[in-house]
Parts: structure tokens; C-alpha cells; sequence
DNA sequence: GTTGAGCGTT
């Protein structure tokens, strides 16, 4: 809805449409609509939100039903400090449908290069497939880069922990790239096995690995005892 | 609850 077409926008042709960039996420048509009457017939206001939570997305789109009114205007409201922040006024270059726009009103270029080729129902197919990109795209900016990138960060730094995955580890592991832990493969050599046998389970821990290193290192005599220790096993 | 380049209908 529009601040003023209650039944869906008004016609929008012969109107011509101001953007209205910059504006608080709190403000809305209301406090808009008395700034810019000031300054002429003002056909619409229109805010485009969020679809799921319907917050602003920070600008507006006002529409004028003169164009002498319009660029006066963005002379006299361009730059404005609304709410707190200074507002930018221009004209519209797209319409709803990505039509082009010269000096906020639809020019009727619509692509008619395209052809009758398409034999079933292009307009639908063509026109939902833009909208639907289009509005990942730019809802993809700010607002919804909290949740899934913060998320992602928490998720990388947990798992680059140890080491860094390549695509083809990725690829190989397919559906279980969530769980790291298993792949974590020491590979260990029958040596390994060998010189802590009592503790012979299965797969040691990696801190044993880490902690027994140096210990080798320090202990000059301890080859003595393992040359006495293995001598007789057989 | 946070945000900040851009172009559109509940």
C-alpha cells in the first residue's frame, strides 16, 4: 500500500517520481508526505519495507504530479536534514517493472527487441524471475547481513581451528562439511602404534602426540631402556 | 537490536 492509493498504487504514468534516499529507518510516508505537499501536488508516497519484519529499507519514493513541482523539490529538499539525517532528493530512473525513466516519469521503452518468438507466456516467466533476483540482491546489503554473516564467522573460526579445507575437500566430503571433526585424520604409521603400546586403543589423542615429543627429545637415557625393553619381546 | 548503498506496492 501507498500512502495515498489506498487500492493499490495510483496510475503511474504522467507522474513524476522523486527518490528519496537516506531517510531514518523510523521515518515513514507520514512525516514525509507535509515536507513535500509544501511544494506541490504530491500523487503518492510510497516506502518500500522489508517484507518479513516490514521495516523501512531507508528510502522513499515520491511522486509528483507536475514536473515543475517535482524539481522544485529536490531543490529545496535535497540535502535536507530529516529526522536527523540529510535526505537526497532526485528523480526516479526505474520503475516498478525496471521501466526507464526520464525525470521521474516512465518512458515507454519497454524491450520490444525481445521478440514474438517465445511461444508460451514470456511476460509472466520474464517478469517474476527479474523481480525475484532482483530482490535478493538487494536485500542482500545491510540489513540481512547480520544473522547469516555473523553466523558465518562464529562458523569459520571454529572450524579453521586446526586447518584450512580446500574446495576439493569440500567436494569430497559433500553434506558432512558441517562436521569437521571427523575428518580430522592424523594418519598415524604403525611406528606410531608401536611406541605407545600400552595405551594401544584404537586412535590416541592428538595432545599425547604433542606432549611425548619433547619428552623424547629430553631424556638422553631413555633409548637405553628401550633397547632393553625390546630385546626380549620375541 | 544492529544498518546506510541504492530505484518501487501489502
Amino acid at each position: 500500500m501507498s500512502r495515498f492509493g489506498r487500492s493499490g498504487p495510483p496510475p503511474i504514468r504522467d507522474t513524476y517520481s522523486l527518490l528519496v534516499l537516506n531517510i531514518t529507518f523510523r521515518t515513514t510516508a507520514d512525516d514525509l508526505s507535509p515536507l513535500f505537499e509544501k511544494y506541490g501536488e504530491v500523487v503518492d508516497i510510497y516506502i518500500p519495507r522489508d517484507r518479513r519484519t516490514g521495516d523501512s529499507r531507508g528510502f522513499a519514493f515520491v511522486r509528483y504530479k507536475y514536473e515543475e513541482e517535482a524539481q522544485k523539490a529536490v531543490d529545496r529538499l535535497d540535502g535536507k536534514l530529516v529526522d536527523g539525517r540529510e535526505i537526497m532528493v532526485q528523480f526516479a530512473k526505474y520503475g516498478p517493472n525496471a521501466e526507464r525513466i526520464q525525470k521521474g516519469r516512465i518512458m515507454e521503452t519497454v524491450p520490444r527487441s525481445r521478440g514474438r518468438s517465445r511461444s508460451r507466456s514470456p511476460r509472466r516467466g520474464y517478469r517474476d524471475d527479474y523481480r525475484d533476483r532482483d530482490y535478493y540482491r538487494k536485500r542482500s546489503r545491510s540489513r540481512d547481513r547480520y544473522g547469516r554473516d555473523r553466523y558465518r564467522e562464529r562458523d569459520y573460526h571454529r572450524r579453521s581451528r586446526s586447518r584450512s579445507y580446500t574446495p576439493d575437500d569440500y567436494r569430497r566430503r559433500g553434506r558432512d562439511s558441517r562436521s569437521p571433526s571427523r575428518s580430522r585424520s592424523h594418519s598415524y604409521t604403525p611406528d606410531d602404534y608401536r611406541k605407545r603400546g600400552k595405551h594401544s586403543s584404537s586412535a590416541p589423542p592428538v595432545h599425547r602426540l604433542r606432549k611425548e615429543a619433547p619428552v623424547r627429545r629430553l631424556r638422553k637415557e631413555a633409548p637405553v631402556r628401550r633397547l632393553h625393553a625390546e630385546a626380549p619381546d620375541k
